[in-house]
DNA sequence: CTGGGCGAGATTGCATACAGATCGGCTGCG
DNA sequence: CGCAGCCGATCTGTATGCAATCTCGCCCAG
């Protein structure tokens, strides 16, 4: 009981004393996880336990496992005796609650990197960022836009250094990513001077700079959806 | 006990149409959230689904889900081929990154639910601290004391609307009661006054003051619990 | 006599197959 | 055309075999 204080320390070294072998339950969720991300399971598209069962090769407890924890990240829903579906789309509301949250905890993330910010960090930064460059104006690339852009505000969010945080991030950044595919915007040169402006202000470990100019790309990145839901954009 | 969560929800959702039989999972759920809240089931001690199982009358696979559902909200971890454990105590970095967080969330929470208060939302604030103040000076009802706090907290988020930084809340929140539970600080008493004055800001729907005392409560609240840790108080 | 390494039994979780219960749709009758 | 009842599909929960881990006693070296 009082081991409290000795354990917890450990929890938090980087480096996994033992690889264990990962269980079927974890690999089942990759693998829906994907096929969500990918729209290859659209949403509000109903998921049958034994179908994922036959499909994958795996009985129906893995599958289960993965749905109920699908289900606690809002990727799924569950209606008790009908079953497990696809999470609809994002309403207005919704989309509106979510960059609200944003804005709360990206400046922060981005005030904290910024004083922890390390060499290697800061290489990694650039990199994501020179390669969204490079796609620039690939329309087709889009996809891959949108997922160097979430590592890129992962690695933020995970160099902040509250772990809290930092989950909180990546569970919104995956129904970004979701809410992306359907409603691409394609506004990626705007995103990319601001991740530029980001990675100056990073470099001089600015945090008010930082977190100023994060608070702006957020806003800014919400304004450029919110006008194309307002099209009526269809997937 | 005040039906604050029974009439809540349906002053938001006004139409729920059927009320299907509840699952047994989540059953098992709320058997398993109650001794885990209550230390019952105490930190890091191993939970055995198969003795779980035998307890509670039913077989392995409801207490597979509810676990899952707990180990996403950080309340058991799992370990592949060994099992599920209670999760450890909060580390003295995980309370100020999830004091970080809450100072984050709450003040804007507040804000939101002055702007949206209703008097019935206010009364059923009233009735808590009424309720709170009532109890002052029993040291046996802190765990009273502190559902009654969380239930506050809890209205005010729900009132702010945004359902995410609800939920987000909603998940520290049950962390701060295990916490308290442990380090009990009695210092009810400034804690009510705190109550008190983001009231009268709730009553003439004052955004900006709500949000402004709720952080300094917060950050209060923060300091009255790292007193007691740094005294390396027991459980 | 003490301490460390080793192995077998017991324990436990993982995965599978199966039975019961419920829902939704289809068909046929009024 | 509408409704009632049946049937297939599907989810929920149970029982069981299997694989991996942990525990503890034994043996051997120092």
């Amino acid at each position: 009981m009082v081991k409290v204080d000795k354990e917890l320390p450990v929890a938090f070294e980087p480096a996994q004393p033992l690889r264990r072998p990962v269980s079927l339950g974890d690999e089942v969720y990759n693998a829906l996880f994907a096929r969500l991300m990918s729209l290859q399971i659209p949403p509000d598209s109903r998921i049958k336990i034994d179908v994922l069962a036959r499909e994958l090769g795996v009985s129906q407890t893995p599958i289960r496992e993965a749905l109920a924890r699908l289900e606690n990240e809002g990727l799924v829903v569950k209606t008790h005796l009908i079953g497990y579906r696809a999470a609809s789309q994002l309403s207005a509301k919704q989309f509106e609650d979510l960059y609200d949250l944003r804005l709360l905890l990206e400046p922060y993330a981005a005030e904290k990197a910024a004083e922890n910010m390390t060499p290697e960090v800061l290489d990694v930064l650039r990199g994501l960022e020179r390669e969204m460059s490079a796609g620039e104006g690939d329309e087709l690339a889009y996809g891959r836009f949108a997922q160097l852009d979430k590592r890129f505000h992962d690695v933020i969010a995970r160099t902040a250094g509250n772990t809290l945080v930092e989950e909180a991030l990546a569970r919104l950044h995956t129904h970004v990513h979701l809410f992306r595919l359907m409603y691409h915007a394609r506004v990626t040169g705007e995103a990319i001077k601001e991740h530029a402006a980001l990675l100056a202000a990073f470099e001089s470990r600015d945090g008010v700079e930082a977190a100023r100019l994060m608070r702006t790309h957020i806003k800014k990145a919400r304004a450029r959806f919110a006008a194309r839901l307002r099209q009526g954009a269809q997937p």
